[in-house]
DNA sequence: CTCCTTTATATTTTGCACAATTTAAACGTA
DNA sequence: TACGTTTAAATTGTGCAAAATATAAAGGAG
């Protein structure tokens, strides 16, 4: 039997192209806080953990200092946060919010509540994807280690 | 009740970083067929439809000119495709896949079938997830129209 | 035919991603 | 203590994405 090699049926496709999707739609909401995706996300790691090392942030968000470094300088630039070599290792670059970036967070509450409603989706249904979406990140990654 | 505003609870970010590990595990591949992704999806547009004008790749695959134009360029340059300006149209370039780029069909089938693999997931759930991710990006697209 | 609007592509600019390499600090072990 | 190894960040170079703008051809109304 012969392979649908189609488009239409490639889940990486569907998964790229809805990531782009959302990203499109948080658009408005990014542009009046003035940041960008990514920096959405680094600033959701650092509202969990104030402080923590450019590998720490990495590991959270998969991303590696080559995209960090000069991600968290603009941030840096907009007095979003600190950054700071530490004095135990010089080696460790530690980031910290300020005062402006810590404040950000009222107003981004919003951003995932946008993504909930406009799914139209139940919150159950929602958990159940992510979590499927998780586990197929997972083994994708797994994969890639053999 | 408080929402839960945790990363890890965020649909969006596990769609983002799904995408990209998808991206991690072909890229042994891709760079054996001398591609990127977003080449491999325009390859596909064309392995459908052997002449598509750059509107029609775009509306496929939901990239705008600023993007396809330049993208366009360089498999012009590596001789998988041909750009030609339309004799009826002139507003219209024509984008058709060589000889070379027509080959390269053979050497992706293993692309999607190493995703198919390495998810752990029964064809049906594929096809599930598939389905479930393309409705949330129509939901997300559609809620951004209004 | 002339002006106006629409359409298709191209250009410019900013900001990721990521591979590959570099630098420098920290660590381990003889 | 010296030396090789590991680790954390930064740097460099290429290639997307997407917003904003530009250009030029096509189509339509008067």
């Amino acid at each position: 039997m012969k392979p649908a090699f189609r488009l239409e049926d490639h889940l990486c496709f569907s998964i790229y192209s809805c990531s782009r999707a959302i990203l499109r739609m948080y658009q408005p909401v990014l542009k009046k806080l003035e940041i960008t995706y990514p920096q959405y996300l680094v600033l959701l790691a650092l509202w969990e953990n104030r402080e923590c090392s450019v590998k720490q942030i990495g590991v959270l968000l998969d991303l590696d200092s080559g995209t960090l470094t000069p991600l968290l300088k603009r941030m840096e630039s907009k007095a979003l946060l600190q950054r700071k070599r530490s004095l135990d290792d010089e080696r460790i670059v530690t980031v910290r919010l300020t005062e402006k970036g810590a404040a950000l967070k009222e107003k981004a509450v919003c951003i995932p509540e946008t993504l909930i409603r406009s799914s139209q989706m139940t919150e159950a249904e929602i958990q159940n994807l992510n979590r499927t979406i998780k586990l197929l990140t997972q083994q994708v990654t797994q994969g890639q280690m053999k």
